[in-house]
DNA sequence: CCTTTCGTTGGCGTTACGTCA
DNA sequence: CCTGACGTAACGCCAACGAAA
């Protein structure tokens, strides 16, 4: 087997080894990611292989090349057609589920054979032209550079369900513009109706279930900052009332004082000034009574 | 009308992966 | 390179709700 890689490329570039006579196809982004799949059987191993520059020599292996093109993340989805309209064989990755849904109904089979991905684990299938059926062939490429996924059976329970359609529930980070596009989305509306969740799935390209999910993490994380607000306020609040019942201890002790040291004055009795909340003796409101009094009287 | 069943959805706690210091 | 902290996608469970039987 031999792969031909190429990275960033507008258009998916022929790969010098496998083309002689395939028609290319174009794919309209601005990223692409093309591999090219030589097939060697055991003598190619041996001697397709030029001994000088260890590359593939393509006359001699007997299996046609395959191409892999792996589409670009687009958050606006767009349409699949001309895809798989022109005849050969590719291979392509990338797409959601969303979009394998639309080509379930654009294409039929056998143009189509299945593909699906998720970031560590891609599973992907080869489609050949629409007069080459019989030999489709479905492969699973694992690319993931974690421990978990060095051939050994993971204790993880997650990692070893996949969906019913092969679709790795491994997680997937979130490219920063389906993030965005999503935070708006939530600053609009924070819970989502089906037709609202299966809408921004199919612009963000993403499955409704990863939309749910994630509205339903950031209603959780909204959730969770507005108790730490909370918490602080509370905080602060009972700070305030702890200072203020420090004070109204200290203003009662000097009113038992003042008590202790008067204890037999009967016209004197504890009244608090509505405005400035003080506590005084009735004495002395008396006596401040009494200089207002002949004020008012005169008025 | 009630009651039961079933599917859907959101909340919550948790797990595990990716990233960064 | 390793490690721990942190953010977060994804999971399972449960309760609430509405529609249908």
């Amino acid at each position: 087997m031999e792969l031909g890689l190429s990275l960033g490329d507008t258009v998916p570039k022929p790969l010098q080894f496998l083309h002689d006579n395939k028609p290319q196809k174009i794919i309209e982004k601005d990223l692409g990611f093309c591999m090219a799949v030589g097939k060697m059987n055991s003598d190619d191993e041996n001697n397709g292989r030029s001994k000088e520059t260890g590359l593939l020599d393509r006359a001699s292996s007997s299996d046609p090349p395959v191409q892999l093109d792996l589409l670009p993340f687009d958050p606006v989805h767009k349409t699949t057609q001309n895809l798989f309209t022109e005849p050969g064989r590719g291979l392509v990755v990338n797409r959601s589920r969303v979009v394998e849904e639309e080509l379930k109904t654009e294409i039929s089979s056998p143009e189509y054979s299945r593909f699906s991905s998720s970031f560590n684990k891609i599973d992907f299938s080869v489609f050949r032209g629409k007069r080459d059926f019989e030999g489709i062939t479905t492969y699973n490429i694992n690319i993931s550079n974690s421990d978990d996924h060095k051939g050994s059976a993971s204790s993880r329970g997650s990692d070893d369900h996949e969906e019913e359609n092969g679709i790795s529930r491994k997680k997937l980070r979130l490219s920063k513009e389906q993030s965005a596009f999503l935070e708006e989305s939530f600053k609009e509306h924070n819970t989502l109706n089906p037709k609202q969740k299966l809408g921004l799935a199919k612009q963000l390209n993403l499955r409704p279930r990863q939309v749910e999910v994630w509205f339903q993490n950031r209603r959780a994380r909204t959730k969770l900052k507005q108790t730490e607000v909370d918490c602080e306020y509370l905080k602060r609040w009972s700070t305030t009332l702890t200072e203020e019942n420090r004070r109204l201890q200290r203003e009662l002790q000097e009113l038992r004082a003042l008590k202790a040291s008067k204890p037999f004055s009967p016209a004197t009795t504890l009244t608090m000034c509505p405005s400035c909340e003080k506590v005084s003796t009735t004495a002395a409101a008396a006596a401040t009574a009494a200089a207002t009094k002949p004020k008012q009287a005169a008025s």
